[in-house]
DNA sequence: TTACTTGCAAACGTTTTGCACGATT
DNA sequence: AATCGTGCAAAACGTTTGCAAGTAA
């Protein structure tokens, strides 16, 4: 989805457009890769010089709200961002540069299904996540 | 695995075992639940009065190093562990109580193989992790 | 005795909050 | 004009580091 579409979506929502969110939209919604809040501003802050750091933030956190971007997590840390995926969907993370994609589940049902019955845990939720290396680092590795 | 067995291993790795370790082992080795270094410095020092929140966090790193804890990546934060267990296994987590439960991962390896060859990534590991409510949580909320 | 380990205090990096000013509607 | 949003500064967290004193081997 385009950064005008996630800019109609504030709106729609009550919120107001501004230069920051502006600014930080445009970072966020046209990155392949998970970013943190430090990069949003560091990025963002060439469309928007008078941009703080508090603005990446109260933004990154009403586009999580509104399902635009989801946090991602990381064995080293979690603060990065993705654009979120319609639906659900689940994640492959490159390790290297951070790029990530979105793929179907295969149809994870029938082991959750086993698995709730095996332990009594009624399932609500589920992650599942690759991690690896994408082809442009897997060649750069190779050099 | 018993606290007396991650000692042991702590001793077998060359590390000295103290009174802090002690207490911060005995905690956590038997805990079912993912607890934060907080938790276990509230709890291990009711085994030792003079420890300190550094050796938590020293003794945790350690732990985790020898894989005899691993860290629980949840919504909401990502900063408890809970003992490891052998081998890959998958998490059940419940988001009441935070109470862990390891699965072994239905066979994900299909999937991966056709992941990988579609996007073009070499994949090295994968998360798969199911959050609901265990069996205790479930009637607590019924009452 | 030696080297490792400790707890304290201070430093750090990230995230949140209070607030007066500024901008959007 | 009214409200919402901003950036700054400061506070609040969680975690790490430097260090002198204490302890296991």
């Amino acid at each position: 989805m385009s950064a005008e579409a996630w800019l109609h979506q504030l709106q729609q929502s009550g919120y107001r457009l501004t230069a920051a969110r502006r600014a930080v939209v445009e970072t966020v919604a046209g990155s392949l890769r998970a970013i943190t809040p430090l990069q949003v501003y560091d990025t963002a802050r060439r469309r928007h010089r008078g941009l703080g750091l508090v603005s990446v933030y109260r933004t990154l956190e009403r586009l999580e709200e509104l399902g635009l971007v989801q946090r991602v997590h990381q064995p080293e840390s979690c603060q990065a961002f993705v654009p979120a995926s319609r639906g659900h969907q689940h994640l492959l993370i490159c390790r290297e540069c951070g790029r990530t994609t979105h793929f179907e589940g295969d149809d994870l049902q029938p082991l959750i299904h086993s698995i709730s019955r095996r332990t009594g845990y009624e399932i609500a939720e589920h992650w599942l996540q690759l991690f690896g290396l994408c082809e442009d680092c897997q060649s750069r590795g190779k050099h």
